[in-house]
DNA sequence: TGTACATCAGTGAACGCGCGTTCACTGATGTAC
DNA sequence: TGTACATCAGTGAACGCGCGTTCACTGATGTAC
């Protein structure tokens, strides 16, 4: 039944969280949810499985919402103005997140498991570039340009989770992006905006 | 001895990289270091922390580099041109980094370690950006840098142990950080190196 | 309304496996006298 | 040169633990006739 995989995870979710992966044992997952041992290894293949988060699937939308920019928004604003315009719908799981952050840290197994789904939305977004530009395969500038916003997204997001309740993620996204045009001017002389003694 | 220890690591190492992480057996790496089992638990807690890559710590050095740097050259400039100075070390591990790289990818537990030093390394270049400045701490824009830079490093570096034998790792980081400059210019318009079709 | 059968979520007990630990030991090397 | 003792790397066997699997079962629900 759905129901049933659906309280294994939230009682997963719960207990990494608060005791800490390594510390929760399939059986103690099964018994917060409700049924046997037994049962979680019918939904679930491994104990690591059970931790999912539907929202972070939110990546998949994100090439619509990017695509519909007009060509004269560049690459990374149209980037940006994507995450920004998304930001809604993260917000509404805001209190999931953070638990599912804390479980995610609790765990080297978990840690890297996000990275791995930190590596899927950069491919995401990836080849919205490359769409884009109409080319069949993302191009060094598209992975790049991919790499470089995640991370910043990424430290918008984490930025936003540690803030109050009610923050404003596209603000926060927004200020990042603006931050990055920012640090990343090259050039001899660029250093400008800080001190010179 | 301490030469047990590097049989013991190299053995994880090899071992780690053909058969990948959940198919070795702590037995299997002490045998071929020619000890016991036991042994392998007296020099290593766990069996992920045999793998370990000294050359990794090189941003332990990046520091002193990286402040050399006069005021005139920018922040970007002077952590790419850091990289860069630092890429010959990197070079000399190459054999070893492609094992590494490849024991990594074999399973999430040391995905999620590898992660860690990522983050350990973030917060290294983030400490060195804030010295530059003077600032006791690093504020938001030295960890944007940081992480930034260590993304676009992260990608010359796999595109340099995936290209030849001898290839430029000064040569790709820098080529990736001129990117950089590129993909992440801003504004309305900016997107002129496109086809505007 | 009643009986027979199928389906399917959930169960319990037992097992194999590899990790990491504990306990009590060996055997080589070195140092004291 | 020889005996006694300390130190210390390495060992073997046995154990507890939790994961994930296997086997054989229950009991509720639904459908056929």
């Amino acid at each position: 039944m759905d129901r049933t995989r659906k309280e294994l995870r939230l009682a997963a979710l719960e207990l990494f969280a608060s005791e800490g992966f390594d510390r929760v044992k399939a059986e103690d997952i099964a018994e917060r949810a409700g049924v046997s041992r037994r049962t979680f290894f019918r939904y679930f293949e491994t104990k690591e499985d059970v931790l999912y988060i539907g929202e972070h699937r939110f990546f998949d939308v994100f090439a619509t919402t990017f695509l519909a920019f007009p060509a004269s928004v560049s690459d990374v604003a149209a980037v940006c103005a994507s995450f920004a315009a998304l930001a809604s719908r993260t917000e509404r799981g805001r209190d999931a997140l953070l638990l599912y952050r804390k479980a995610i840290s609790s765990s080297a197994v978990l840690r890297g498991r996000e990275q791995d789904h930190v590596r899927v939305d950069m491919d995401l977004v990836g080849r919205a570039i490359a769409d884009r530009h109409h080319l069949a395969e993302p191009d060094d500038r598209c992975r790049l340009l991919a790499a470089t916003a995640l991370t910043t997204y990424r430290i918008a997001f984490d930025k936003w989770l540690d803030g109050p309740a009610h923050g404003d993620l596209a603000k926060v996204v927004v200020n990042e992006f603006a931050l990055l045009a920012e640090v990343v001017q090259q050039g001899p002389s660029a250093g400008a905006p800080f001190s010179s003694d």
